[in-house]
DNA sequence: GCGATTTTGACAATCGTTCTCAGATAGCCC
DNA sequence: GGGCTATCTGAGAACGATTGTCAAAATCGC
């Protein structure tokens, strides 16, 4: 059964709060700063359930640090990334969706799952 | 000036010799094995150039790894993995760029770049 | 309140990658 | 071929993100 905490809360909360991806670091100083004795291992932890949980949403950035960010729209979509302020944009693409579907088909792959994130800069960077 | 060592040649014909995807540590397992005394810094160092000079590709794993593969095809494109066996399919999409393009230029951004990469179980696994 | 069970947090361990620096080497000039 | 100098190499240390460990604390059902 899954027991709830403060600190999970403080998690959600902290991550919800933020706009565009925060890596587990930031967010677990970003708590510190804010006054929350908590602890590095949990809020790693409480993101990794998140994101089973379909609650976060997860990449990885290019320097191979984990990032999230809560989940606004539900269901699969995509982002589009600035790549000087990290502001994301949510984007819906049926018609990648269906690309990607149609292409593994082709070669006889099966459960295709892919990975499509634009980034750019925007148009305040 | 960029100096020609057995090294680096020793490393990119180890990718080459490879057929899809492999990490940095696996190449230097291999040429270690094939006899060769070469060190894994220097792996490292001769993958990031050759991924620099566009002559291999190179992508993360789900698991953090930085992957290598030497490219086929120059030009930019994408690839079909294979979640089992590695095993990977290049893949055109002009389809897939006009749209990255186009969605970028939607929400004000510039210089728009996009990571696509689809993965799946392939026929034989 | 009680007890069983999960969660937490400090810290160590791990793992891929990068840095450091002394020594080796490639490429150039003679 | 010999010498010179900037670049490259390799062993190991350093690094940084993440995960594992385990005793202590907290939660939930009763």
């Amino acid at each position: 059964m899954k027991r709830q905490t403060w600190q999970r809360a403080a998690v959600r909360e902290a991550l919800t709060a933020r706009e565009g991806f925060v890596s587990a670091q930031d967010l677990h100083t970003a708590l510190k700063a804010g006054g929350s004795p908590i602890g590095l291992a949990t809020v790693y932890r409480a993101l990794a359930d998140l994101a089973v949980d379909g609650d976060a949403d997860s990449l990885q950035s290019s320097d191979g640090e984990n990032l999230y960010r809560a989940c606004i729209s539900q269901g699969h979509h995509h982002h589009l990334i600035c790549r000087s302020c990290g502001r994301t944009v949510e984007i819906e693409a049926d018609a990648i969706e269906q690309w990607a579907a149609q292409v593994a088909a082709a070669n006889g792959f099966r459960e295709p799952r892919h990975i499509v994130d634009v980034f750019g800069t925007c148009a305040s960077c």
